[in-house]
DNA sequence: AGGAAGATCTACT
DNA sequence: GTAGATCTTCCTA
């Protein structure tokens, strides 16, 4: 930990999430997630993020018919996390939207810069690096300290480029799945 | 008990 | 690159 934990700014607050989702999604690439394990922090860059809204939108897990406790969370607090197994995979996401709307980032990937050993250019793989599961579902990353986000001293500026969300049945006419462009842990 | 899921891996054209 | 099988735990009944 050492040099690059030095570098963290300060922990995203409730005014960063409390925007559109789509914003919110492009401007956490380049952030820095954190997993306290009791000694161990575990920390990556968050370089690939989709945005999922309300009802309307087909893909997100708020869509009709969809789970109730993910639908009260993406309409609840912002800044929480939202975990769930899809295909023996747990997802990361942040409850993220503008007041009183619907929403949540989905962290697609990260790059690690500390603790981590396995690989994480995926959503399921960046949890399992991670041990993100159930367990941290619904906590705040705002006050919490087991998981959230901090800002970062990036030295590099890096270039965002988006495109339509993977692996989505029906999706939306917008581009919402953001990720840093070149970055090898971006998912294919 | 059954169905569904925003994934992953492997094996090809 | 795309295609298919397998996937593992959840929610809802």
């Amino acid at each position: 930990m050492q040099k690059a934990v030095k570098n963290f700014l300060k922990r995203l607050n409730k005014d960063f999430y409390e925007r559109d989702t789509a914003i919110v999604a492009k401007e956490l690439l380049g952030k820095v997630l954190v997993r306290r394990l009791g000694e161990k922090t575990l920390a990556g860059i968050i370089v690939e993020t989709e945005a999922y809204y309300d009802e309307n939108d087909p893909a997100s897990r708020a869509y009709l018919g969809r789970p109730k406790y993910c639908v009260e969370l993406m309409k609840g607090d912002v800044g929480k996390s939202l975990v769930y197994m899809v295909h023996g995979n747990w997802l990361f996401n942040v409850v993220a939207h503008a007041k009183n709307k619907t929403g949540a980032v989905l962290i697609r990937a990260i790059e690690p810069i500390n603790g981590i050993k396995t690989k994480t250019n995926g959503p399921g793989k960046l949890t399992k690096a991670m041990k993100i599961t159930k367990e941290l579902n619904g906590i705040s990353l705002i006050d919490g300290n087991d998981i959230f986000i901090c800002s970062f001293n990036n030295k590099n500026s890096f270039e965002i480029c988006s495109s339509y969300r993977i692996g989505v049945k029906r999706d939306l006419p917008i581009k919402l799945r953001f990720f840093i462009k070149g970055n090898k842990f971006v998912s294919k």
